[in-house]
RNA sequence: GGACCGGUAGCUCAGCUGGAUAGAGCAGCUGCCUUCUAAGCAGCAGGUCAUUGGUUCGAAUCCAAUCCGGUUCACCA
């Protein structure tokens, strides 16, 4: 139990007892004693006061001394400043935590607790390219799904491919017409980028020829519609429909070049998949849902024969599920996919990493699988996350102002191994090493970069400054792990392991504020599986490794002034090295032994 | 117009189940590498927490109104 936890307990046990109270754990509000106060942890009386009738100089007092005299193993000290009740643990605690938990390799993480989860992220198109959006939302679906493993749940990680619809018919038409048979081989060119290429060939040709029909004296709505390039698109869309067998064909080619351009970049960010479905083969799904929902009333059907979800009673509006020519629509085939999924999985819980654009759609799902009584309504769970914007304002690929992926990632990679060759303490290096290198730091820079900010929140990516290795980022963290091992490796002779020690001098103010902060670390990665926010295991690895850079410059570790601080010191030290490692690796970052 | 989200230092962000003097990083300015990695450490400076009113022992945090920015309300996906 962390010593929070404790300190809750023991506060509202003795409130009970002295005065007579009904009070849980959970009405007490500890906090961490700020530093410049005496104490490691306050208890805030204030709320008792009233119900109590008493001082609250004297509930402090009152409280403090029971306290203390009832766990003299868990405190040494009390003080009270106005209502706060300043605890001051004991190095007992302290050392009997040390001993226990710093060798853990699974610290931090707990044990299965038999549930399932689904984890739905990535979710692109095949008609563009990877952007920095995609990169938020791929790194923060696969950390969610990491921390939620650590959490002791079993995660499947899906992804849903959007390869179907008229925008892909558009770099298909651009291809037929202009490429004269080009290939990404024949090219050179990473595949989702060739058939990109086309989409944007597409627009602007489609461009061009309404301007010519706006020339000639259309009007924009029918220059659009007779622009010969969207005529043949809508033809083909038709055609695939009806599956014409070249149509077909075109369209699994351009597809394939897609894919492994994807993978490419999959591979390369570290996203992978349990399972991947195709709109293709699921845009079909729901329909048999909208029959039975207008069986049960669920749904109503308009005299033009759409059907209809009336919402007007949850302060949303009336909501299409069928048009009037009886094809589906994009809500209609999430509620059969969610079906399906359910049955393939029997998750309690599916997690959609979808941008916030979407809130209102998901907000409508959940609640249409819940008037339909379908077994997995409740455990959906939108993970909405905002844009990612320039200091220009939203990305534009019309205005050629995205920010690829592959590029990014690229540029990241660069910068790392720029830095690496500045300092050059890497130089015995092999050349595989040293990529590798770069990697890690590279991607990790940019990886932390996206998920130390919370997910629900827009964030502001400045191209010009690139994303800086210094302070609050992934190289900074990776540094101190590397720094770390630095030391272990040095003193590893005389390291004299994890045996028992029984330690009998004081903890220094910076060996106890590392000892408190890897004390937090379980409920950390708690708190970010039960808020879904990576983010709260990036500030606080964060906050451990600057404390520990303040340690290591304070405290001398392999050259302690005695053999009990060198051996306190160094298991503090391998202990702060594991818990940043699990928490990188809970945000999809590695951790390099030297840099 | 309705709904939802946001507005905290020059910039990027924490803090938001109400608690002590609002915190980091970057940028700026001072120091610190003859001892374990200076991608580091110590320090200085920088604030009307959008505005106004309310709730109370106490408000960046809760409530109301207003202003500003964004998203959404498609027989698109």
């Amino acid at each position: 139990m962390s010593a929070v936890l404790k300190i809750k307990e023991v506060t509202s046990l003795a409130i009970n007892q002295l005065y007579d109270c009904q009070l849980v754990p959970g009405d007490i509000l500890v906090n961490a004693t700020k530093p410049e106060f005496e104490g490691d942890y306050t208890v805030v009386l204030f709320a008792f006061i009233k119900q109590l009738k008493m001082s609250p100089e004297q509930l402090g007092q009152e409280l403090g001394q029971k306290i203390l005299s009832e766990h003299p193993n868990l405190f040494t000290g009390f003080n009270v400043i106005k209502g706060f009740l300043n605890f001051t643990l004991s190095d007992r605690y302290w050392y009997a935590f040390l001993q226990d938990s710093a060798d853990k390799t699974h610290y931090g993480t707990a044990e299965p607790n038999g549930q399932k989860v689904m984890v739905e992220y990535s979710s692109p198109n095949t008609n563009k390219p990877l952007h920095l959006g995609h990169l938020r939302n791929n790194f923060l679906g696969r950390s969610i799904a990491e921390i939620l493993k650590a959490d002791g749940y079993e995660v499947t990680k899906t992804c849903i491919v959007n390869d179907r619809g008229i925008h892909i018919c558009k770099s298909m038409i651009a291809w037929q017409w202009f490429a004269n048979g080009a290939t990404p081989e024949s090219t050179h060119t990473k595949g989702d980028h060739f058939v990109g290429d086309y989409y944007v060939k597409f627009n602007d040709v489609f461009k061009q020829q309404v301007e010519t029909l706006l020339a000639a004296g259309k009007s924009k709505e029918e220059a659009e519609k007779e622009a010969p390039i969207m005529k043949a698109t809508q033809q083909m869309l038709l055609d695939w429909e009806a599956g014409k067998p070249e149509v077909m064909e075109l369209w699994k080619k351009m597809n394939s070049w897609v894919y492994a351009g994807f993978e490419e970049t999959y591979q390369r960010i570290g996203s992978d998949f349990d399972k991947t479905y195709y709109e293709s083969n699921t845009y079909l799904l729901g329909k048999d849902l909208v029959e039975s929902g207008l069986a049960s009333g669920v749904f109503f059907q308009k005299p033009d024969g759409s059907v209809w979800i009336d919402l007007t009673g949850d302060g949303l509006d009336e909501k299409l599920v069928r048009r009037k020519d009886g094809t589906s629509v994009y809500i209609t085939q999430d509620i059969g996919l969610a079906v399906q999924k359910q049955k393939e999985f029997k998750a309690s819980q599916s997690i959609y990493v979808v941008g916030d654009e979407q809130n209102y759609h998901f907000k409508v799902l959940k609640l249409i699988c819940q008037k339909l009584q379908l077994p997995a309504a409740d455990g959906i769970y939108h993970l909405s996350y905002g844009m990612v914007e320039l200091p220009t304002g939203k990305m534009k690929s019309r205005e050629g102002t995205v920010v690829d992926a592959d590029d990014l990632v690229a540029e990241m990679v660069n910068i790392a191994r720029q830095k690496t060759e500045e300092l050059g303490k890497v130089k015995d290096f092999t050349r595989e090493e040293l990529e590798e290198l770069y990697d890690i730091i590279g991607l990790g820079a940019l990886k932390f970069f996206l998920l130390r900010v919370d997910p629900k929140k827009k964030m502001v990516f400045n191209p010009e400054e690139s994303i800086d290795f210094h302070g609050f980022t992934g190289p900074f963290i990776q540094y101190t792990h590397a720094r770390i091992k630095s030391i272990l490796r040095k003193s590893a002779q005389t390291d004299p392991g994890d045996k028992e020690i029984v330690y009998t001098q004081p903890l220094l103010p910076l060996e106890k504020e590392l000892t408190l902060q890897l004390e937090m670390f379980p409920s950390v990665l708690q708190e970010a599986a039960q808020e879904h926010d990576p983010s709260k295991v990036a500030i606080y690895v964060f906050n451990l490794a600057k404390t520990f850079n303040s340690f290591y410059t304070e405290h001398s570790i392999g050259n302690a002034e005695n053999g009990e601080k060198k051996e306190l010191r160094l298991r503090l030290s391998r202990f702060t090295a594991q818990v940043i490692k699990t928490s990188m690796q809970v945000l999809g970052i590695r951790v390099p032994e030297r840099m």
